[in-house]
DNA sequence: TGACGTTTGAAATGTTTGTTTGGAACCCAG
DNA sequence: CTGGGTTCCAAACAAACATTTCAAACGTCA
């Protein structure tokens, strides 16, 4: 096994950097399951061992590569809305600064690197609909309390939505947001974006922003609730 | 091959009919790559050469679930819009009747053949993030027709609509469909969905509708549309 | 009944998958 | 220069995959 400290010698990080890129390229536009090892170190003009050599496997290198991604996203996400709280005190937050706050950062995300962010986008909404088994395992986790945070606030926003409304409400929105990102391959299939490139983020979470606000804000249909109002997350993991 | 005509002689569609159920059924929570022709023979206890028979590959399988489910769904959806638009006469259709027509047949397949059709949705939805090559071939021209439809009928009644604006509006309420349809897999990942069972289409659809009205009906943020207006759909395909 | 077309079964085809191996190449300290 | 730790490479590995083959079993019609 590699030792650990000592910076490395040659063009390691290089290697394993051109491997990540490499990877996170061909996931995003092809899937985890079916993008292949080969496929990855043939991009990325290694040898097919850099990868288990580097990374472990092909499943630590797909964790890896969401790893890197999610969690400052996430760690985005949930920094904006505790900005927000603590500038409305104990009052609730505005809706749509709500929803910017879980919308906007998957934009910003694409300045902070290189400006590769933007690809992770659509990898993270593809990843929403892998059948793999470790996708169950580590995606939760990254996003439980991004959840739990969002629902609160979204909550105290919305005082007359019972809960199971607010959570089907969240479903939808998660599902636009997810749909949008993932864009590019699924979309233009039958939709055929006019202008507006489908590579500029900013024109597409700017449209989102207020279909979400109304769509949240929009009245219940009926006094449908019948068997609602449980304490909120349950089960999360 | 096999000659046309003539009724088949013992179990043969017996056996054809029990590797497209179980190929849906696997198909719908495993993904299409992922689901091996393995694990569709021994599901449906037929021998594995059995599918190449049949449907000829895996590939031609996969159509044949496709074409067998889409393509009475889309049926529906423009038959309904048929409809209101025959009473609407000239006059716009309401948004609310417009988005059911595109919604609700999705809920009612699920009683026409037999009751499976409720599966198929998750099915769809779980395609339209599929990298699959030939998935990019045959589901533009199911979706075509329909997407051309509903944006003549949106664009009637949203006047106040740029057409880039109504195409992204189109891009979000296809998506939170996508992906609640997609559900159970993905969506409880990390929403976890309190009470209301998944499989229950109905109360989905019922609380899907007046979110997305809402999100069309949406003021438009701002008069950002400055580069807008084309035709309508350039090139569809 | 006998022959034909259709369907099934078990086994083998060749390809592709992720992973492992042993040795060569490399860098840097002693 | 020599050794140990690190990285790389070409090859091989076993497993899983879709697909093909060929003979046996079946139903139907002459």
């Amino acid at each position: 096994m590699p030792s650990l400290h000592r910076a490395p010698t040659k063009g390691s990080l290089e290697t394993k950097e051109r491997i990540f890129d490499a990877a996170e390229a061909l996931f995003m536009d092809q899937g985890f399951s079916t993008t292949s090892l080969r496929a990855i170190t043939a991009k990325a003009k290694v040898n097919l061992a850099a990868v288990n050599y580097h990374f472990g496997s092909k499943e630590a290198l797909i964790r890896e590569v969401f790893d890197r991604s999610l969690g400052p996203l996430n760690g985005a996400r949930m920094a904006q809305l505790d900005r927000l709280e603590a500038v409305a005190g104990g009052n609730p937050v505005a809706i749509d600064k709500i929803v910017e706050a879980l919308v906007s950062p998957a934009l910003h995300v694409s300045h902070d690197p290189l400006k590769r962010g933007a690809a992770f986008l659509r990898l993270l909404g593809r990843a929403l609909s892998e059948p793999a088994e470790y996708m169950r395992a580590f995606l939760p986790a990254h996003y439980r309390d991004v959840v739990v945070r969002f629902r609160r606030a979204l909550s105290l926003a919305l005082p007359n939505l019972s809960e199971a409304e607010l959570t089907w409400r969240m479903h939808f929105t998660f599902g636009a947001m997810a749909y949008s990102m993932a864009g590019t391959d699924a979309v233009e299939l039958f939709t055929t974006p006019d202008d507006a490139g489908v590579d500029d983020a900013e024109a597409i979470v700017q449209r989102l922003i207020p279909f979400l606000v109304a769509g949240l804000k929009s009245p219940t249909p009926k006094s449908r609730a019948t068997r609602s109002v449980e304490p909120s997350a349950r089960k999360v993991a």
